[in-house]
DNA sequence: CAGTGGTCTAGACCACGAT
DNA sequence: TCGTGGTCTAGACCACTGT
């Protein structure tokens, strides 16, 4: 295809020389310097055909060292196991379905109240006065997602939600304990560009996609008593959702 | 934000002045000469922060005229309730469940049989012997979708599954018919940068985002008798799926 | 024909990381 | 210090659209 960018073509050719193993997962790749003098182009094109790459996962880039070829496995997120009552009703916490074969680790929990929720928050829940769960996921070193949940204040004070670590089975247990067990489930799924502080706190690539998913849940009598907006980098994972007709 | 670099700065700028209603939806958009007069920058950074709102969907553009503001509403696609039986059981398509108040149409539908089917695609049906239905969908005018259907050939030969209307509910009406009514169904949904023959297709940007979602449909008895991709333009659509613990 | 978007060149400066 | 990635300039050429 000659009517192809110059970029594109540069691009699918370093693509596919990952796909050969030509570059191997782990080790280095070409700078752009490199990739001027291979293929002849201005440092532009390139930086844009090295973009394209880091952009779709395939690469790792750090200032002051070249690439490197990702050794990276997407985390497989089943929508409906991870939220079954056998998962969180018997001690499990509920991402444990995502990663079990993954080093998992929480960080950057904060939890607090504010009267200032999103509008969309105090509209799913009806009230203005919500408790915020805010905490950082890290697989395998690497961060993939942050979550905001919120809660009635007027359910969650003074009860183990407010705490960092929230015991067996999260918080959802907890909801159950109190008599406000999670049994009705929304999830609304959208993918954008990500936004520069999300990069930041994710340590990922300023021109790359995530996913937003905004989760609700309400107990068998409607009440909603819980809403999470998850921002997931989209190179990271595969979301999966089973059902029967 | 006096780190942030110039082209992120006009694209946060220009975006904030559709949000206000400054740019209205349907109406004229900066062309990149007039960015460059109104911010004091070069050819490539107007056409960075261009790209950005263009990426996002928020303007479209043409070759040899201005953009235009965006009034696109995105899709709602709900992934349990356009399966349920209630739907493709009583006479109605399953895509009806999406746009019920939209204008939409069908287009390039083709079918044929292959026996180099993708590998997914062969270890899902257990066979080579596939028939494929090709289709495109249109909304409001926008291609937002193509979905590439497989189901065994030893099932779906001589039927009225092989016809460009497959009639009544659809496919799956079809093959409740035949006797291999879907019950069981899974998905997998990831996002990625789109392709430049995707991207043809759908007559969309370059640079934007699809969701690829690849879903078994399964007998009761667990036998896989259809298995779709389908490859959407993220920014038309927001996915919904519900369920219960 | 003029204006527009898409791409590209050949430089440049800065911040950062490895040495 | 040196190579790297991130950004930016001031041009240029081509393809396309509307007048």
């Amino acid at each position: 295809m000659a009517s192809m960018p110059k970029f594109e073509q540069i691009a699918i050719d370093l693509r596919a020389k990952i796909d050969s193993g030509e570059f191997a997962p782990g080790h280095a790749f070409p700078s752009d310097r490199e990739i001027r003098e291979l293929y002849g182009v201005a440092s532009v094109t390139a930086r844009k055909a090295l973009a394209e790459l880091r952009s779709a996962g395939l690469i790792e880039v750090r200032q002051g060292s070249s690439p490197i070829v990702s050794s990276w496995r997407p985390i497989l997120r089943d929508t409906t196991t991870r939220l079954s009552t056998q998962l969180w009703g018997s001690g499990h916490a509920i991402w444990d379905a995502d990663v079990a074969d993954r080093a998992l680790s929480v960080e950057q929990i904060s939890v607090g109240e504010t009267s200032t929720p999103p509008p969309w928050v105090a509209e799913a829940l009806g009230t203005n006065e919500v408790l915020v769960r805010d905490r950082l996921f890290v697989v395998d070193g690497r961060p993939v997602q942050f979550a905001l949940s919120y809660l009635p204040a007027e359910i969650a004070r003074g009860t183990a939600i407010e705490r960092h670590d929230t015991g067996p089975g999260g918080t959802f247990a907890r909801l159950q304990e109190l008599g406000f067990a999670p049994e009705l489930f929304q999830e609304r799924t959208r993918a954008r560009k990500v936004q520069p502080e999300e990069a930041r706190r994710l340590r990922m690539p300023a021109d790359r996609t995530v996913l937003i998913i905004r989760r609700r849940a309400a107990t068998a009598s409607r009440r909603v008593v819980e809403v999470t907006e998850m921002t997931l980098d989209a190179t990271a994972y595969v979301l999966q959702t089973s059902f029967t007709a």
